[in-house]
DNA sequence: GCCGAAGGTGAGCGGGCGCTTAGCGCAGCC
DNA sequence: GGCTGCGCTAAGCGCCCGCTCACCTTCGGC
């Protein structure tokens, strides 16, 4: 029916836990309609129209236009931290853990770019109060990925000199998939997340980058895809 | 005076180059409060505003909110062309020239950190004729740095599988800094450039990473800075 | 079969938006 | 010393924004 089921519901996000149907269905417009356009170019009645209801409808449901966004955005960054705390906590060592986080976090991305990139871009069009909340929820992020760099530095497989550097760039690298990323380019989330697993082992000077790589990503072809055109970076 | 000169006035970008006086202050004006808010959180009045002016100052100079928007993306992308053109046609190794070229790069993001926050995020928000030719310009970003991978593993000295996907990454990694460096921040945009050429060495393969990374920075230390805590990721 | 709550609608409010227009002050020229 | 034209302002137009309110439907419980 509307197009909210097809991009933004078709992701691996499930938003299962918003409860009232109507609220799910508002929100998963929201998320369409912020990562098309932006939080401050979309309207109200632009997400009740794509949620089949009347502008009026949104308001049943959420106080205000900026809660709809402090929702968004608080279970998608509950959601990375879950990925990313899997990784951290499986059994391997930091070279394997580091590649499963790098891969599944890259996957989330790119796969569910339409969320990733409110979630990552619109922080600032929070109020301070939701903001500071969410800023939390970004600093455990950063200090999982810290955990295991630091893992990897003490067992002596990896070379690091600058720990917190080398954190924000790994996490930076990853970010920044759900800005170029797009579906109908060459390359597929799989693809992706095992190249930079790949190409973080290397950053943290660890032996045996290649082979640990492409076993976070299972089953996949790690090397370099077919498709000879990239999308806009 | 006005706050422009403050921000976006003082980082190294010159904006010369546009010429009446009175459309240089509003462009200036644009920059700051476009990087602060966003493009369309961004008001006609609070440009004219923070350039001292009345609103409709503006339209004596710029036929829409939207010129303000396309002048400055040009320019901004312009000049990181120029730096990464610079880069990549001086002299010496491929190492060599990939770490200055991404050291130089990533010094502009973190410096002008105002108008690089423009320059990259803000594409959407023009029109698509704007859009198309500002694409054409990332296009030859690409290949500017496509071309220095590609002679490194010509010449033997970096080793990367998926040449195209390397390349993105690393112009991602470059680019994120703008989203996240401040300059109350614990490093120096030098001293992130100076990690960020180490990291980009090593996605590559080249051999001597730490000694190449640290010669394209100058006499700058390379090493952990001093500072114990991080901005928000 | 009636009742109240839950969930929805149509109309519209106050206000701020991008942009326009009529007119003002003043430097440069004869 | 009056005239012209340019840079700028004060005022405001038409529109659409986030949000509200009075009212309407539907439906389970008795």
């Amino acid at each position: 029916m509307s197009t909210a089921e097809e991009t933004a519901g078709g992701e691996a996000q499930a938003w299962g836990e918003v409860t009232p149907d109507a609220a799910r269905r508002l929100l998963i417009a929201a998320v369409e309609a912020f990562a098309e356009r932006g939080y401050h170019a979309t309207t109200t009645r632009d997400i009740a129209g794509r949620a089949g209801m009347s502008p009026a409808a949104l308001y049943i449901h959420y106080k205000t236009k900026e809660e709809l966004l402090h929702r968004i955005s608080r279970i998608g960054h509950e959601k990375a931290l879950e990925i990313l705390r899997t990784a951290s906590r499986r059994e391997g060592s930091p070279t394997e853990r580091l590649a499963d986080a790098v891969s599944s976090f890259v996957r989330w991305h790119a796969g569910g770019r339409t969320t990733a990139r409110v979630v990552q871009y619109e922080l600032d069009s929070l109020g301070p109060d939701a903001r500071a909340e969410i800023l939390g929820l970004r600093r455990q992020v950063d200090a999982e990925v810290r955990g295991i760099i630091e893992e990897g530095v003490r067992s002596g497989e990896f070379e690091v000199i600058d720990v917190h550097g080398t954190t924000l760039a790994v996490l930076s690298l990853c970010i920044d998939v759900a800005r170029w990323f797009s579906l109908d380019g060459p390359r597929t989330p799989e693809e992706v997340g095992a190249l930079y697993a790949d190409l973080v082992l290397r950053m943290v000077g660890a032996a045996d980058a290649g082979a640990a790589a492409s076993a976070a990503t299972a089953d996949r072809v790690p090397a370099a895809p077919a498709a000879p055109e990239d999308p806009q970076t």
